[in-house]
DNA sequence: ACCTGAACACCGTTCAAGT
DNA sequence: ACCTGAACACCGTTCAAGT
């Protein structure tokens, strides 16, 4: 081992990045869990606007192209961060507590974490879950939490899919300016609707949250309703 | 008037594209009713990808500096298209129809007007009424309709916020892939959820279409619960 | 006021060259 | 196998110049 630092490693003269020289480096520097903690760490101090592959390798001290030797695109770095997200999901109830507490305890923490990540949700969408164990996880435990409280199984897909179509909307409003149903100049043709918008006004919930639990708890009714004696 | 046509009116002599002459035309060539027809004739036509300011001004026949006489950034280009597609909601069955049934036949036609439109979604959570007179025209009617039925007012706006949040997400499932579900390799560490989606392979209805229709009756016995006499 | 044309500051992605 | 560096084919947007 040289006793001194190679010429790449030492801070350049002018106190620029120090580079790496071109060639395969003696161990690889780059893996996807690092891809995917420096693409968190970029979205939490930028938001998605700032999560850019030139930023992302700039973080990781790397040139953008050498990102490709480990993920395919930009859609896969994408993917690496939602797979990531849905393990910070709470379903820890399911099996703990009943079922529509768990369904409940579920739901506001899958939209509120899906709330500071709108950008991902029509990745989601049509992510098929074979590339995302930790989203595959949750549906398993979902799933059980389902069977367990007595949903026949040909609906419990269905009845996931519904909520988390709602949770995915939700997440939206959650970002909404609070004053999105202003009508503006446009009241006095609209008295119904301004009615409407001022007279929910005095709530002391913000808007999106009272939609929430409003929206949830139908949902949760009605999809209960489904349910036969658990055995 | 002269009998023959200015220069930049004759087909070019290498068969391009009619140039104008730089400078202020003699009357206007754009307008935002022309933008906004031609990027729904783009998106038809090539989807949102290919939604560019560039392909736009093309479409247009004009410089693409030429758009921002008319328009502000490109989010306004998707704000136009926008509220065009809130005039194609049905909302005509409110006061034509009881209340659940109007809400059903609205909730499909919007489901599926934005199933096709997903990348508005984003658009319209965030974007305030004010600026889109259809979509303020939709929200009117639809209040109306909720009032009428017998709802208190001040719960009308977070009723529709929840079904409009039930229908931008169903809305993305429209798009998904048939096999979104399916665990691939994964299959046996997830023996309930597996056995859901295998329960539900039977079904006669798409999966979205089920889920759908299985969340709206949901939200429309729920939310219905809350109103009181109609007079 | 409303066009053109050139320019700007980016994007994501590809690929030859290097070790 | 896994980096660098140059290049490619785009983006949305700005702005001086022209009529």
């Amino acid at each position: 081992m040289p006793a001194v630092p190679a010429a790449h490693q030492r801070p350049a003269p002018d106190g620029g990045v120090r580079r790496r020289r071109a060639g395969r480096p003696s161990s690889a520097v780059l893996d996807k869990a690092g891809i995917t903690s420096a693409a968190l760490e970029l979205v939490s101090r930028k938001g998605y606007d700032g999560l850019t592959m030139a930023a992302l390798a700039k973080l990781l001290e790397v040139a953008p192209s050498a990102l490709y030797n480990h993920v395919s695109s930009k859609q896969d770095v994408l993917l690496l961060v939602e797979d990531h997200l849905m393990s910070l999901v709470d379903v820890s109830s399911f099996g703990a507590a009943p079922w529509d507490d768990a369904v409940r305890t579920w739901a506001w923490s899958y939209r509120n974490v899906f709330a500071e990540h709108t950008p991902l949700i029509p990745v989601i969408a049509v992510l098929p879950v074979t590339d995302a164990p930790q989203t595959l996880a949750m549906y398993e435990t979902v799933s059980k939490g389902f069977l367990d409280a007595g949903f026949p199984q040909e609906r419990i897909i269905s009845a996931i899919v519904a909520l988390e179509s709602f949770i995915f909307g939700s997440a939206y409003d959650v970002t909404a300016p609070e004053d999105i149903f202003d009508p503006g100049t446009m009241a006095e043709s609209t008295p119904y609707f301004t009615a409407a918008v001022r007279g929910a006004a005095g709530t002391a919930l913000r808007a999106a949250d009272a939609a929430f639990m409003l929206g949830l708890d139908a949902l949760i009714d009605g999809l209960g309703s489904l349910r036969r004696e658990a055995d």
